[in-house]
RNA sequence: GGGAGCAUAGCUCAGUUGGUUUAGAGCAUCUCGUUUACACCGAGAGGGUCCGCGGUUCGAACCCGUGUGCUCCCA
């Protein structure tokens, strides 16, 4: 057959996917192997591929084809996540398009649209992961609301409340006036806008005097219950422990201390409102403040205000002005701008509001799981992120887990009028629950909480019900499958989603979740920028596969990811596994054309010693590659495999090996160097799995995939050997160069004297080396050889002889640059040798090598200087 | 404000318990070359104050202290 010029990615790619599924080879039952289980990190719905995807589902793909490859069971279990904040927003987004409004819907009607959303765009990303080549069992597809995840998730949180470790909290949420609603951060939109800072008077109890406070919101003061300044403030020293009045209403509150204020805003002095200010109900959390919630849901102020009862609070913030002045209570007043937040669905002005909220307690779920993580139970790679979970684990704060959204899992709590709650399966439990207290309720007088789970409190079930570890206990597969073997993942997850799925895993299955946990960096493009849909530096990526090929793409992402380090993304590094990919092509072309020329009895004499090396290195790298990634460093693996092919098997070895043009070659040659293409095949298939399996498959006839090929033992290396291959590899490269500084064309012949101490040495490789170095003879000599070019490598020296007049110039240039490098080198050598204290001090080992060192420089001296007097 | 991490060639990174030459690789750059797999190629070359300062040591890219710059997480 004959073969295209380059390599065409396209068609083989998806050909050998759509193969490798009718094969059913990424199909995983529990059997008698060993599992190798990978539960992929759910992306989004919502979401499309992007660069980080792609890297962290390539290493997944990495790690679970060398897992199949090694003869394990391997599973690699696909799925999406609901993401209820990110598809709320885009669903509320169509919406808006189609002039429908969330508010104007109700809760069944709009999840009505969510799942009609879902169903349409939702998993496209799954599909896109396809084209990447990714391994999956397709058909354990999972998704954080299907009815029994759902379920498990009810379940969980009603076992976490009957243990006591939910709880009802307080806590500030952002308050959409017009809606009557909650709104969650991504809600809230922030524009800079024109206020005014007002400098309001507190007369300070006991004195005539005042202290003035700066604020953007005066009708807020009738909640004050504090006054906050800066303890190293001089202008307020003598105010530590007196009380101020609050205007207007003339409440004796505290001149409270704290480092919160800064001295150089505003006034310095800080009025407290801990029921409409975030920091300002930290600092009432901190000294034990009244919490006075002056407004109503509707924005008006509320009777606790004391005054303006029902006027809207912009209104009030108007008077103000006026009244406060009024009172003489009003220094000044200052145009100041400032980021207001404002609801995204209503365009109102969002209020911070103190609203009860769920809570799980973290500290006793969280003990098993630092343990697991400091007694290396579960392995993180790379290991530097032990110390930031340790910190974050040992200091860890309750988990805020309701969400003001529709889009998820609904907390199962239902409300009586009176407010008292019943947590339950359903309302028909909770009834019964609420019924202790009142017996006259019934189903319709009863409400569910409007709030949602926070995805996370999902998505830390996933490693064990995505096999229904907790909806079917105890199931065949979760017994195989779990824990599972590694996890892959961003480091910016790590308390989100690692440090909770680790608890969960020891909660619920009484097990750590996985073995290792990987984690991959973060991708930035050129200019070390964080890729992202609002700066548009996230590149198309099917566009990408379409033009490099998914292997090239692959490639590219691997080379330029080294383990726990961010990747700067240049599409430069995808041009380079394009150009593997057809160097891996070329290798297949040149070795099927020597097919026809194959001659059984031929004898394979002059290739013995490459075919001996060859063989010798080919293990070495594949013992250094089972290393490299048995510790997870996939970067480098693959490094070490491209250097394999491209230096030693095509540079190196096929050179070595090649037959000369229209010559035959020899049966036993060309058997090997097929075995070794396909053993390197075999190496390289977890890294770029299309070209590799169509390389496999082209380069000879085969009954079997590489897919699912199990790899053979990996032989030892004889190091021997491959520094021989070396030595010749170092001779070769010297002669070049020396050729090349004296501007021999690459046709000009030369003949070869050695001289040196180890002739056989030299007479097994002569075929190679005249071949290499277009030499027409070599000769062994005890002496110098006049008018040749002397190059001298290790203890031995070879002289060129050439009938191209030598310009001596160049030549002579080389020699003295070479000579002052040793000299130097020998006096640094020296220097450490005479050091008295040296000698006494450093391991005997270390001495004789320095003295060999020194040895081997006055000999390599001795060479050069008798070079540059025979010239 | 609290915490974690990083700093080595133009770029991205290796560099194991401190001693295998005066620090390596890939990409990029430069020179030469169209030789019968490949110009998406081949043969070569140049390129470094190992962030600054101080210390420990016979010996430091590596250990300790300190300064500077950058990144991330939490508030």
């Amino acid at each position: 057959m004959e073969l295209s010029k380059n390599y065409i990615p396209n068609e083989t790619e998806a050909r050998w996917y759509q193969h490798w599924l009718s094969k059913g080879y990424f199909k995983s039952t529990p059997d008698e192997r060993e599992a190798y289980t990978i539960v992929m990190p759910p992306p989004n719905v919502t979401g499309v591929l992007h660069m980080g995807h792609c890297l962290n589902n390539t290493i997944q793909d990495i790690l679970i084809r060398r897992a199949r490859m090694q003869g394990k069971n391997a599973c690699w279990v696909p799925g999406t996540d609901h993401a209820s904040i990110a598809t709320e927003a885009k669903v509320v987004a169509m919406l808006r398009e189609r002039g429908i409004t969330k508010s104007s819907l109700t809760r069944d009607e709009f999840l009505a649209y969510a799942w009609e959303w879902k169903e349409k765009y939702g998993g496209i990303i799954l599909q896109q992961l396809k084209k990447m080549g990714c391994s999956l069992d397709w058909d354990r597809t999972a998704f954080t609301m299907d009815p029994d995840y759902y379920k498990s998730v009810i379940e969980v949180f009603l076992d976490l409340h009957k243990k006591g470790h939910i709880y009802r909290g307080k806590r500030m949420i952002n308050w959409d006036v017009k809606a009557k609603t909650a709104l969650s951060d991504e809600e809230v939109i922030y524009k800079e806008v024109q206020s005014k800072l007002y400098h309001i008077k507190y007369a300070i109890e006991g004195s005539n005097d005042f202290i003035t406070v700066a604020t953007v919101r005066p009708e807020t003061i009738f909640g004050d219950t504090a006054v906050c300044v800066n303890p190293l403030d001089e202008r307020y020293k003598h105010l530590h422990g007196k009380f101020v009045f609050v205007p207007l209403i003339n409440r004796r509150v505290p001149i409270i201390t704290d480092e919160y204020v800064t001295l150089d805003f505003g006034t310095g002095a800080l009025k407290v409102t801990p029921a409409h200010d975030i920091n300002d109900y930290q600092l009432g959390q901190k000294y034990n403040l009244e919490v006075i919630d002056t407004l109503n849901d509707d924005g008006t102020m509320s009777e606790a205000a004391q005054f303006f009862i029902g006027e809207d609070r912009l209104d009030v913030r108007k008077k103000m002005e006026a009244v406060l002045s009024e009172a003489g209570l009003l220094e000044k007043v200052e145009a100041y701008t400032n980021q207001v937040g404002f609801s995204e669905r209503t365009d109102a002005m969002v209020e911070p509001r103190l609203s009860l909220q769920w809570w799980v307690s973290m500290k006793e779920i969280a003990t098993p799981a630092l343990q697991s993580v400091m007694e290396e139970a579960i392995q993180f790679h790379p290991a530097k992120f032990k110390n930031l979970y340790r910190h974050w684990m040992e200091n860890i704060k309750d988990w805020c887990i309701s969400r003001q959204l529709w889009w998820g899992h609904r907390i199962p709590a239902w409300y009586a009028p009176d407010g008292s709650v019943a947590v339950a399966a359903n309302a028909n439990e909770a009834l019964v629950i609420l019924q202790e207290k009142n017996a006259s309720l019934n189903l319709s007088d009863i409400k569910q909480d409007e709030d949602c789970l926070d995805t996370w409190f999902s998505s830390w079930l996933w490693p064990f019900e995505v096999f229904k570890g907790l909806s079917n206990p105890g199931n065949d597969e979760i017994k195989y499958y779990y824990p599972t073997q590694t996890l892959v993942t961003a480091p910016e997850i790590i308390f989100f989603w690692v440090a909770r799925m680790i608890m969960a895993g020891h909660e619920y299955m009484d097990q750590k979740p996985f073995e290792h946990v990987y984690f991959t960096g973060i991708v930035r493009d050129k200019q070390g920028r964080k890729m992202s849909k609002s700066l548009g530096n996230s590149p198309d990526l099917l566009a990408l596969i379409d033009v490099y090929g998914a292997d090239a793409v692959r490639f590219g992402i691997m080379i330029s990811s080294p383990a726990g380090n961010d990747i700067l993304f240049d599409e430069s590094a995808l041009e380079q596994g394009r150009n593997f990919n057809n160097k891996l092509w070329n290798v297949l072309k040149l070795i099927q054309g020597w097919e026809k020329r194959i001659d059984s009895n031929l004898d394979a004499h002059n290739e013995k010693f490459a075919m001996d090396w060859f063989e010798n290195r080919l293990s070495q790298a594949q013992q250094e590659v089972d290393v490299l990634l048995n510790s997870f460093k996939l970067s480098e693996a693959l490094k070490t495999i491209y250097s394999l092919i491209w230096d030693d098997y095509c540079s190196w070895y096929l050179e070595w090996i090649k037959p000369g043009f229209e010559q035959p070659i020899s049966k036993e040659v060309y058997d090997k160097t097929v075995h070794y293409l396909n053993e390197m095949m075999h190496m390289l298939h977890p890294f770029m799995p299309f070209i590799t399996e169509e390389i496999y498959h082209l380069i000879s006839p085969k009954q079997d995939d590489l897919c699912n090929k199990i790899a053979a033992p990996i032989g030892q290396a004889n190091t021997d050997i491959v520094a021989g291959g070396e030595l010749l590899k170092q001779v070769i490269s010297a002669l070049r160069d020396a050729r090349n500084k004296n501007q021999l064309k690459p046709k000009d012949t030369i003949t070869l004297h050695i001289q040196t101490g180890n002739t056989e040495t030299y007479k097994a490789i002569e075929s190679i080396l005249c071949k290499q170095v277009n030499a027409t003879s070599i000769a062994y000599t005890n002496s110098s050889i006049d008018n040749t070019i002397v190059v001298a490598v290790e203890k031995d020296k070879f002289f060129i002889g050439t009938s191209i007049e030598l310009d001596a110039t160049a030549l002579k240039a080389t020699l003295l640059a070479d000579l002052a490098y040793q000299k130097g080198f020998l006096e640094s050598v020296t220097k450490k040798l005479s050091n008295e204290r040296f000698v006494q001090n450093a391991k005997p080992e270390v001495v004789a090598l320095e003295q060999q060192k020194q040895a081997d420089a006055i000999a390599r001296i001795a060479t050069i200087e008798e070079s540059l007097q025979s010239l």
